[in-house]
DNA sequence: AACTCGGGGCT
DNA sequence: AGCCCAGAGTT
């Protein structure tokens, strides 16, 4: 794209006019104004590494959840992972939830709009700083996300792997320097949206594209070669063993501890697969296991496999079970946040207690 | 600069 | 079966 094409962003924006999805952090199209902060901050983060057709059915469950930001700064945060479930990266609902409760304390309960406030907050950095400043409160300020980063490295021809620290350096400072004098909200959000809608990572439709005209890719002919593709890394695969111990109807469950992967969330009682053949302690004196199936669970960079067994308890009242531990029916798991392959496993239980006792 | 952190959609 | 997604925090 030439540096001095002044006709980019009125194109940009008539197209986005046009065809803009109407998505429920947004202004309804056809009335003017900018989006509430609040709408903007929570879904911001909710759409870190994650598309929009997701987060949307997330977004209506949590604002119906927590209608301000003095709601959700109120929550326990239990209860806002227990709606973030699901949805992945949990340190993102756990940041968000620290930042409300930031934005009560330090600026009054209103969303702050600078960038250097903005950056001071957990869970924000400089994509999502911009985008709450430029979309919120009309501030110039640039972003560069996935989508950005493709269609900038389209127009300008960049073969470079976008991933390198230097062509990223490159890209803020052209995000920045294409910004029109207003409407740099919508300017930024039709940026996304054309990445997300057109100039997509395969298949771009440049058929449909208002700056196809400005595009050194498409004039080239390589824009299936830009960005470069990633070299894949092997996902290893772990084993864990999944004991599902009951004591009436109630299963017994214990909390992940406060860092790492599904942190502070609940599961059944999960182990890594023993090295021999001896098998888990069970945490309470338990009866004979049954296998009931196995769960397995993709992530990016890693694979698990559950193997799912079934016992009872044999002690009326367990003496003390070692960490943060609890006894629930599996309507009760409502109320715990669950990692998605223990939801699997309550499903599993389900499905097995059906077989079990099927209606008379 | 490389890792970690979820889960799902699309080709 | 890969690759990607409105990235941020840690090491």
């Amino acid at each position: 794209m030439h540096r001095n094409d002044v006709t980019f962003p009125a194109r940009l924006l008539s197209w986005y006019d046009r065809v803009r999805r109407d998505l429920p952090w947004r202004v309804p199209a056809g009335r003017s104004g900018a989006p509430h902060p609040y709408h903007v901050l929570v879904s911001e983060l909710m759409l870190q590494q994650t598309q929009v057709a997701i987060v949307v059915p997330y977004f209506h469950r949590f604002l119906a959840r927590f209608p301000t930001l003095a709601d959700l700064a109120a929550a326990d945060e239990q209860d806002v992972l227990r709606l973030w479930q699901g949805l992945g990266y949990y340190s993102r609902a756990r940041n968000l939830h620290r930042a409300a409760k930031r934005v009560v304390a330090e600026h009054g309960g209103h969303v702050p709009a600078g960038m250097e406030q903005l950056l001071d907050l957990p869970g924000v950095g400089r994509y999502t700083a911009g985008a709450v400043a430029s979309i919120a409160f009309g501030v110039q300020a640039p972003i560069l996300d996935g989508n950005v980063t493709r269609v900038l490295c389209r127009l300008d021809g960049i073969t470079d792997d976008p991933r390198d620290r230097e062509v990223q350096t490159r890209l803020w400072t052209r995000a920045e320097e294409i910004l029109p004098p207003i409407r740099v909200g919508d300017f930024n959000s039709a940026l996304m949206e054309l990445g997300a809608t057109v100039c997509t990572p395969r298949s771009p439709k440049c058929l449909l594209c208002p700056v196809a005209t400005a595009c050194v890719a498409q004039a080239r002919g390589i824009q299936e070669d830009i960005p470069p593709p990633k070299k894949a890394k092997p996902t290893p695969l772990e084993r864990r063993v999944v004991l599902c111990v009951a004591r009436g109807d109630h299963w017994l469950i214990e909390q992940r501890p406060a860092t790492g992967r599904w942190a502070g969330m609940w599961q059944f009682v999960t182990r890594p697969e023993p090295a021999g053949a001896d098998p888990v302690p069970p945490p309470v004196p338990v009866g004979p296991a049954t296998r009931i199936g196995r769960v397995e669970h993709q992530l990016t960079h890693r694979r698990y496999t559950f193997d799912v067994t079934c016992c009872r308890s044999t002690d009326d009242s367990p003496a003390a079970i070692a960490g943060p531990h609890a006894w629930v029916t599996l309507e009760g798991l409502k109320d715990y946040p669950l990692p998605k392959p223990h939801v699997k496993v309550a499903s599993l239980l389900r499905t097995r207690a059906l077989e079990q006792a099927p209606p008379s």
